[in-house]
RNA sequence: GGGAGAUUAGCUCAGCUGGUUCAGAGCACCUGCCUUACAAGCAGGGGGUCACUGGUUCGAACCCAGUAUCUCCCACCA
């Protein structure tokens, strides 16, 4: 069975993975084994994989992998969430191609097209992963929106509602005037926008209000020392606004109390331009000072800011707006008009009034809508919360306690800031689209929450709120919950969504096994969208934390730093990666370049890098498999395999340790260069037969054995050329359940250092030989000849057969005595000659030797300073102390080898 | 504006308790090679004021202070 020259992924990677499907290897139940889970955090069903996902996905599979083949039952749960928003939105464009408007359609009807898109797509990203080779227990796939984890969100809300952690209350949203929707922040695109700044009088009224005579004193104070240039006399005060068609919504003005320009105020009503309604000023220091004109007319309905100093002043809410932007009734002039026509001609009206001062131009942030551009208009509406306060506390003390880590630690404080300034949530959405909350309104308004209608007449007679109730009577809340609400309970409901209905039962066979999860591996920015409220309802449902390890990822972006987006066009399409270069090529040059919770700056080049990885073992697995073996051939590479197999063990140390703080790269560096440089290049070297020889039978065999491991070693990183090689002939007959994906790793066995550190004195002697080859321009078919002076306790007779072979030596000689006219090179204290037949540069030798003299006394002297300086002795530990000693006498011992082969030169 | 982090070779990054001949790796680069596994390769090589300025210490890439630049998060000012 022959096998192709170059490594070619697309041969074999799609029928590993059907093979893997087929057999049920992605597949865990709960048995005896100490389970290993991880739970993905569920991609949208509206997404296409992107770079992003590609990272985040190899990486667990990395760690489900290895976890697998180091002996634990290890479960990678796969599922989607619903992204109300997102998937809404989706919907909404989807129905309007076809012509139908979401506002002509019943709630059901719109749910029954969506549950209709979702089937066509939703499945797309998780078929998309498997290409990449997650190995995800797909019969285990969950939708945040199946029927039992939507029925564990309403029971969430219900249990929350019922512990007084759900309330209603007034917010302001961001209202989209054209899609008719309040749409979330992330969906509010801020533009800087070039805009006019309208300075407006306001006429001060004569009444003065009775409660504030405290302030009268102070008024009196003389105002000839402050810029009086927008105080135009004690009948007006100047304002700035960037929106004067809401002067009709006012409340309120408000004043710094510090502003000593307006004392006179204190106490005083002002009248609204145009409409003389009467609102008192009010004092608060959120006013900035050197801001516009110092005075901030208060408009608690159409604005974020204003509406909050309008609670702390108990001022009334004045809403002059429609939904669709246009002005309502309550403006009094200018009803109907659209918000931007009403703003030109409130303008012109002022300025005929004659209370327009002037009109300046200003740069500021505007919120736009993602979907329809409109301009964002703040709003009061009632939503449902969700208090935070109380939930946060033992969130935060995972964390801080180390219960659950953070990879890399660098997040904590971010965590801890925000848990500590936790505010609110506001769970509700008015969206179809979702969960719908669970809250019932009789006629009169009054509201119970219940899971049905039928027990919402129950909690309305029970408070005896309401009586003789029908259910048809009773309307349900419109909004669904936000999507959050629903993927904070995700590491439970995966496995036992009805277990929330019930905190305090032990749950299923599969809660009890499988939960707490192991690692959760996600992007910092949803740490605590998502994050957090997983540990706040994971501690509330289950008493404890849904993970223990939490693996930051970085952002992907492009090699000059730009986040990948659709826009800029800088994302490559993921598949095309892996069409080009296999899963496994792509796999290894994402994780060559993420180190834990560093951004990602990719570069296709890292794949290509990855793919020469792939074809290098391709390669060096066709070397051995062309041997032919001959049983009578003499075993001779006892030492190449002792030494292959201490350098195993020491990377596989290395590996595992890197395995263990989560530094992924790193160890797919170190076993990249196990792979490459020592088994490559080095170790099949050594045992090479040449060419069309045979091969020893025990060499063969250690070889093939090697083999094995490296595959295994590997396979996490790369599945599908690992599997694609185990199963070769040249290997043992595999049966079925004989495969790379569930093969067990051994852990790493004891090195053995001497014979490790006596090769690495052999890697230089041929490194010395090829150099000298090199520079000398001499053809390494050319052998030559070696003779080794021996100064230290290495016994070189027993490497006599790897330095020949690999340095091209015609024989070895052991001397006593320096060899002159000869190339000569330094090992640690051993000295090696190459005699040239007169092809030797005297004068090249000696400067090379006199500069190597020069460094060594420098580096002397800087040891020998330390060591003299009494202070390095008395306060530096022993074991430094004694170094430096050593370094001296190895110095010491290198000058005088080379100070005499300076003189056996001349 | 508040907070966090970063700055080491051309690029991406290690440097884990301040102490090995400590200034490293991979890629890129340069030179020579199509040497029967691999040119997606082999052999060899060059490359650094560890951002800057001070301080602590016997000793600093590492600890402290300040400066500069960059990134991210949060709040965004009528």
């Amino acid at each position: 069975m022959s096998i192709a020259k170059t490594y070619s992924p697309k041969d074999f990677e799609d029928k590993w993975y059907q093979f893997w499907m087929e057999n049920d290897f992605f597949k865990s139940v709960p048995d005896e084994r100490e389970p290993y889970t991880i739970v993905i955090p569920p991609p949208n069903v509206t997404g296409v994989l992107h770079m992003g996902h590609m990272l985040n996905n190899t990486i667990q599979d990395v760690l489900v992998r290895r976890a697998r083949m180091k002996g634990k039952n290890a479960c990678w749960v796969p599922g989607t969430d619903h992204a109300s928003i997102a998937t809404e939105a989706k919907v909404v464009a989807m129905l309007k191609e076809k012509g139908i408007d979401k506002k002509d359609i019943s709630r059901e009807e719109f749910l029954k097209y969506a549950y209709e898109w979702k089937d066509k797509y939703g499945g797309i990203i998780l078929d998309q992963l498997k290409k990449l080779g997650a190995s995800c227990d797909w019969d285990r796939t969950a939708f945040t929106m199946d029927p039992a984890l939507s029925e564990a969100v309403i029971d969430t809300f219900i249990h929350l509602h019922k512990k007084g952690l759900i309330y209603r209350g007034v917010r302001m949203v961001n209202w989209d005037p054209t899609g008719l929707t309040a749409v979330s922040d992330e969906e509010v695109i801020r533009k800087e926008v070039n805009q006019k700044l309208y300075y407006i009088k306001y006429q001060i009224s004569e009444k003065q209000e009775s409660s504030s005579k405290n302030q009268d004193s102070k008024s009196e104070e003389p105002r000839g020392k402050l810029s009086q240039d927008l105080i135009l006399d004690t009948q007006y005060l100047t304002i700035a606004t960037t929106r004067p068609e809401t002067i009709m919504a006012d409340a309120a003005i408000c004043i710094n109390p510090n502003d000593e320009r307006y004392f006179h105020l204190h106490g005083k009503t002002i009248l609204v331009p145009l409409i003389n309604r009467e609102i008192p000023v009010i004092l608060d220091e959120y006013v900035t000072m050197d801001f516009g004109t110092g005075c901030l007319k208060v408009t608690p309905a159409h604005d974020l800011n204003d509406y909050e100093l309008g609670q702390k002043h108990h001022l009334p809410i004045i809403d002059i707006l429609n939904d669709n932007g246009t002005l309502n009734e309550k403006a009094q002039i200018l009803v109907g008009e659209e918000r931007f026509i009403a703003r030109k001609k409130i303008a012109k009206m002022l300025e005929e009034s004659g209370n327009l001062d002037k009109v300046e131009d200003y740069k500021s942030q505007i919120g736009f809508s993602e979907r329809t551009d409109a301009v964002i208009e703040p709003k009061l509406s009632m939503q449902w919360f969700c208090k935070m306060e109380d939930m946060a506390k033992p969130a935060l003390d995972y964390v801080i306690e180390g219960e659950v880590k953070l990879i890399p630690d660098k997040f904590i404080n971010t965590y801890r800031h925000w848990m500590e300034n936790v505010k609110d949530w506001c769970v509700s959405r008015q969206l179809w689209w979702g969960q719908q909350i669970p809250a019932w309104y009789a006629p009169n308004g009054e509201v119970v929450v219940a899971k049905t209608a039928e027990e919402a007449i129950e909690g309305f007679s029970l408070k005896t709120l309401t009586n003789n109730l029908k259910s048809s009577d009773l309307k349900q809340d419109e909004d669904v919950l936000d999507t959050w609400f629903s993927s904070w309970l995700w590491p439970i409901s995966v496995f036992d969504p009805r277990v929330i209905a019930n905190p305090e039962s032990a749950g299923n066979a599969d809660i009890q096994y499988y939960y707490p999860t192991n690692d959760l591996v996600t992007a910092p920015e949803i740490l605590f969208f998502w994050v957090a409220r997983m540990l706040m309802a994971g501690h509330e449902f289950r008493g404890e934390a849904p993970f223990k390890n939490v693996y930051l990822t970085g952002i992907v972006r492009d090699k000059l730093g730009r986040k990948m987006s659709k826009s800029l066009g800088n994302s490559p399409d993921p598949l095309a990666l892996i069409e080009k270069y296999g899963a496994d090529g792509v796999r290894v040059g994402m994780l060559l370049c993420s180190p834990a919770g560093n951004d990602i700056m990719f570069d296709e080049s890292s794949c290509e890098q990855g793919r020469n990885f792939a074809n290098k073992i391709w390669n060096a697995f066709r070397l051995v498999k062309g041997w032919e073996i001959d049983e009578k051939l003499e075993f001779n590479n006892e030492i190449s395999i002792s030494w292959f197999e201490s350098r195993f063990n020491e990377a596989l140390q290395e590996i595992e340790h890197n395995f263990t703080q989560y530094r992924l790269s790193e160890a797919l560096m170190a076993t990249y260069k196990l792979i490459w440089d020592d088994f490559c290049a080095w170790y099949l070297e050594m045992i090479k037969p040449a060419y069309q020889q045979p091969i020893d039978a025990a060499t063969y065999k250690s070889t093939i054995h090697f083999f094995e491991d490296i595959l295994k070693l590997l396979h996490p990183f790369m599945p599908f050329l690992t599997e694609e090689l185990w199963h070769n002939d040249i290997f043992r007959e595999r049966t079925i359940n004989d495969c790379c994906i569930i093969a067990q790793m051994e852990d790493s066995k004891p090195a053995n250092t001497k014979l490790l550190n006596e090769v690495e004195a052999v890697k230089q002697i041929i490194s010395e030989m090829r150099n000298i080859r090199n520079t000398k321009q001499i053809s390494p078919k050319d052998a030559l000849n070696l003779s080794i002076k021996v100064n230290s306790q290495i016994n070189f007779n027993s490497y006599q057969s790897i330095i020949t072979k690999l340095a091209n030596i015609a024989e070895i000689d052991f001397v006593d005595e320096k060899l002159n006219g000869a190339a000569s090179f330094l090992i640690n204290k051993d000295e090696f000659f190459v005699p040239l037949m007169g092809n030797i540069d005297i004068e090249a030798e000696r400067e090379s030797i006199q500069k190597e003299i020069i460094y060594l006394n420098g580096f002397l002297k800087a040891v020998d300073a330390k060591l003299s300086n009494e202070r390095f002795v008395q306060n530096a530990k022993p074991e430094v102390v004694a170094n430096e000693q050593n370094k001296k006498a190895d110095a010491e011992v290198k000058i005088k080898i080379l100070n005499e082969s300076l003189v056996g030169l001349s």
